[in-house]
DNA sequence: CGTCGATGTATCGGCGCGATATGGTGGGAC
DNA sequence: GTCCCACCATATCGCGCCGATACATCGACG
């Protein structure tokens, strides 16, 4: 996950590891921190892997904007050639695993870069996912009742509510998203106005 | 965490590590999925430390509802006298690190079992907790404005939402945990009618 | 009679968290 | 003038938990 997230942030910017985890936590808003015990072993795993590689310090002094700034170490990464593919290859393959709560976060924030049919699919399973939790949520409610304490059901009123509006706001994304598909390929163009799922569900 | 979880359930009747993933998915809602992986090395942890034990199969059989079900090993577990005086420890000493989106769903479900003290901790740093991830989403929204590409924009959007209304959610649970400990102890009742939280927000 | 799905227990690799150590830098207190 | 604190920056370690996986038993279905 963090590969994904170092990566795409690389990928438009040279970085140092204590920049990285404040410009991730500007992009995905807290919903999902990464700590230093994440962050600094990965880009060392990112590194070995030829993914990433360290900027010498030298030609970034030579080259940066602030030209006397000792500080201490300060490795500055970018992304290699290699580290590019993989990046396309994560953002590609993305399926089913991509919908749970920590990563989907991080897969929204890199859509932009996504291809729109990834973007689909991450989107569709997303809601599958979140629908599928506020249908137990709602089996759980009615049928346990009135016999579970009240902290246990208000925890699944929040929860319930929460989920049927995450529910909502993923249909508006995908009605938009599927508009910016009509409007691209408007000769195969979907019959369902509504959302075209399995009666499996 | 699953510690409290599963000292919080093994307290209100012996059970095998399938019935109690089950019965905790029931409880947390699927807001927190505890995995195989997790619960059976969790369940020979506890058991090891003496906190809980496994209740003699052949007793369990005799006394059992269904007599004759072999089916394989079927390990039931109850809790000791040990586990019972670990579990008080849990849900008394619970700080603030039973704020975070993992643990406060756990402690929350056993909450009837907290002492009130303890529970108007919890709430009170948990509503600190997701007022910081609010105000966090708001100075990225108005600073980072409309540079952001659409779909961050959208992930800080219903994130602030979400935020908004758990603390509103919030401030009803502990008005409600704040009556209740009126009625107990009417002379010292606050002024103010709405959350009194002080002006460092 | 085979096999498929549900029940039930168990392990393994690895990711990410939280605590923690270390030290350079700049600014405010006194 | 110097002392201390907050911030920047890198790094490590233990461990909880996840996801995949394996295996065994039982009932049901064809």
């Amino acid at each position: 996950m963090l590969e994904l997230a170092v990566l795409g942030l690389l990928h438009e910017a040279p970085m140092h590891g204590y920049e990285l985890r404040k410009q991730l936590h500007a992009r995905l808003g807290s919903l999902r921190a990464f700590s230093w015990g994440s962050v600094y072993p990965t880009l060392r795993r990112l590194q070995r892997a030829g993914l990433i590689a360290e900027r010498d310090p030298e030609s970034a002094a030579a080259g940066a904007v602030r030209p006397t700034w000792g500080r201490r170490g300060r490795r500055v990464y970018e992304i290699t050639a290699e580290g590019k593919d993989r990046l396309d290859e994560l953002l590609a393959e993305a399926g089913p695993q991509a919908c749970d709560d920590e990563s989907f976060g991080v897969h929204l924030a890199f859509f932009s870069r996504t291809p729109a049919e990834v973007r689909m699919r991450i989107l569709e399973g997303r809601r599958r996912r979140v629908e599928e939790r506020r249908d137990g949520l709602r089996t759980t409610m009615t049928r346990a009742g009135e016999q579970i304490d009240r902290y246990t059901r208000e925890l699944h009123r929040i929860g319930l509510d929460t989920t049927e509006r995450e529910v909502r706001w993923l249909n508006e994304l995908i009605d938009h998203e599927r508009s910016l598909g009509q409007a691209a390929t408007p000769e195969h163009r979907p019959e369902h106005p509504d959302r075209p799922v399995g009666p499996s569900g």
